[in-house]
DNA sequence: TATTGTTATACTCTATAACTATA
DNA sequence: TATAGTTATAGAGTATAACAATA
């Protein structure tokens, strides 16, 4: 109908799709995309249980269960917090590092034909575009406004 | 790195941020994230099962499953269909339109604040480069190129 | 008291395999 | 034989509530 509402769509149906392929290379690779997810997240980085939690816009109980199972498949490893007593620190283990470096480029071919109908010019629009939206607050996971 | 892996990321941030949000909504009205999906499809359709499910990507018994649970709330009904003794039709209730028609301006509103970064111009320019790769192929569910 | 993480529990989502009914 | 859908089963993802340990 509106302007707005046609861009709504377009957002909303371009993230489907660009999650039923990462969906699909996650799957490839024995990955929820969830795991897949946690496993890019820790890719350069030690967090927290919570902290990792909190991005992701799940519940801690949920994080652990995520982290039990990716624990026993020895791709990511806990250790307390060096700080916190009560906090449990999570990182990828060498064989997290290696899956999700040789995972990365499929993610780029699996998307490259979805992209391959811009110009490099309009490919150059397109990020700036977004990178704008995601410099902005999103009412995401944790901003319940 | 190169301009197209910031691409990819960009795409991949702005999808999982969409979802989020998308999630965000559906909870907000008791709905999952594919419960509600379901639902918008059927918005001005009626579908056989295996369409819905090849359509979602999904296995036809998992589409069993959601479909019996909207069932169960009222959401949606099933019919056999005229020109296929076995094929079973799909469409919303009553209860169902109510339901999306109800939603839909919630997504809209819990997606402006992603928006508003843009100017006019810029909206209309990221909803033209958006339909333009959705017109294009993208290897998704169905494609396993 | 408040926070961090786990455990117990329950439900949804998802797939695979086996089945029934129809084509 | 092949296709449409359901059922049975199993596992992953998710949340809520209760809990132990630490702050």
């Amino acid at each position: 109908m509106t302007d707005r509402s046609d861009l709504v769509d377009a957002l909303v149906q371009t993230s489907f799709t660009t999650m039923a392929v990462l969906t699909r290379v996650a799957a490839d690779n024995d990955l929820s995309l969830t795991q897949f997810r946690v496993l890019a997240i820790l890719r350069d980085r030690r967090v927290r249980m919570t902290d990792l939690a909190a991005y992701l816009g799940l519940e801690k109980s949920t994080m652990t269960g995520l982290v039990d199972r990716a624990e026993k498949r020895r791709l990511l490893l806990r250790a307390p917090n060096e700080q916190d007593g009560r906090a449990v620190d999570v990182f990828l283990s060498p064989e997290g590092v290696e899956l999700v470096d040789r995972v990365r480029p499929h993610v780029e071919r699996a998307l490259a034909p979805m992209l391959a109908g811009l110009s490099p010019a309009h490919q150059h629009q397109l990020r700036d575009l977004m990178a704008r939206m995601l410099s902005r607050p999103a009412g995401g996971p944790a901003s319940t406004g």
